[in-house]
DNA sequence: CCTTTATAGTTTCAATTGAAACCATTTGCA
DNA sequence: TGCAAATGGTTTCAATTGAAACTATAAAGG
């Protein structure tokens, strides 16, 4: 598909590269999005993601979220941090486990939740608006095999 | 797709959500591949699409690697300077135009290129295996039009 | 119990990245 | 010509990220 192989020498195209073309269009597109909540919320991808999680998961832990947004530890604490800081969500200790977290949006967050996750699914909307409805369905099952098939590369 | 929509409120479900399923399986199957090649040759990411694009375009400019990897070019330059470094490629001055420089992979840098790119197209070549005919044509008709749509509205 | 091991989350320090300013050369045009 | 704007590429400084070490609490096994 993206190989041209003669004698002893491989060419690799990287234009038409799978997990290349992935990388790109990805980018583009959360670029895309990002750009119209980072300048008007001052909100990072990161931070983003982990209010999405909390718009639909509320009182989670911090681990939890990190699950569901497939970010590490580090990244979702650091999110956290700065989400505790400007006031869009808040924290109380666990009561059955001191070491966790019970994380939800205030009402603050909420609020910006609210104006950020349709203008998400808008982008999302006008994407899938120029496939047809085979395509559509074509592309879900796609990467739920490719997501599949990585995870368990993964496990081993 | 992805929302659920009542009287006031808008819920995104971020496991369903395109853009993020892309860039979840983007990174994951980019990873996959990268971990082979950083530990093995000491080569990150960008430094090996530097020299994929070499290894198919001898001789062109950093301006037009830029282009090829979809990197900008201050992580273009970067890149370069650390595989000048490790002498994986060489550099001249563009004869025609004294700002530009002709870069191509000197012969420690092809033997390189020599094993990373089939071990790079075995990964994509196993991802899909998993696909049949009409869904690997779909896949390459579906990113072509998505990838169409993200950069015209980059472009107007 | 009490000790070891595991888990949740944070911090620290170095490496990477991004944005803006910068230098050198070239191009366009008065 | 010669001067302003554009282009190719690098550097600098601050912000972000990643890896490893760390703190606190909980669970498991003798």
């Amino acid at each position: 598909m993206t190989a041209s192989t003669t004698a002893n020498s491989t060419v690799l195209e990287l234009e038409g590269f799978l997990p290349y073309r992935l990388s790109v269009l990805s980018n583009t597109v959360s670029q895309a999005i990002a750009a119209e909540y980072e300048q008007r919320f001052g909100l990072s991808v990161t931070e983003w993601r982990v209010m999405a999680v909390l718009g639909r998961y509320t009182g989670i832990s911090a681990r939890e979220v990190a699950e569901r947004t497939a970010m590490d530890k580090v990244a979702v604490s650091r999110a956290v941090a700065r989400l505790l800081e400007s006031g869009r969500i808040e924290r109380d200790v666990a009561s059955h486990d001191k070491r966790q977290s019970e994380l939800r949006l205030t009402a603050s967050g909420r609020a910006i939740y609210r104006q950020v996750a349709p203008l998400a699914m808008q982008h999302e909307t006008r994407l899938l608006a120029q496939l047809d409805d085979a395509e559509r369905q074509s592309l879900t099952r796609i990467l739920d095999k490719l997501w599949q098939i990585e995870s368990s590369v993964l496990a081993g």
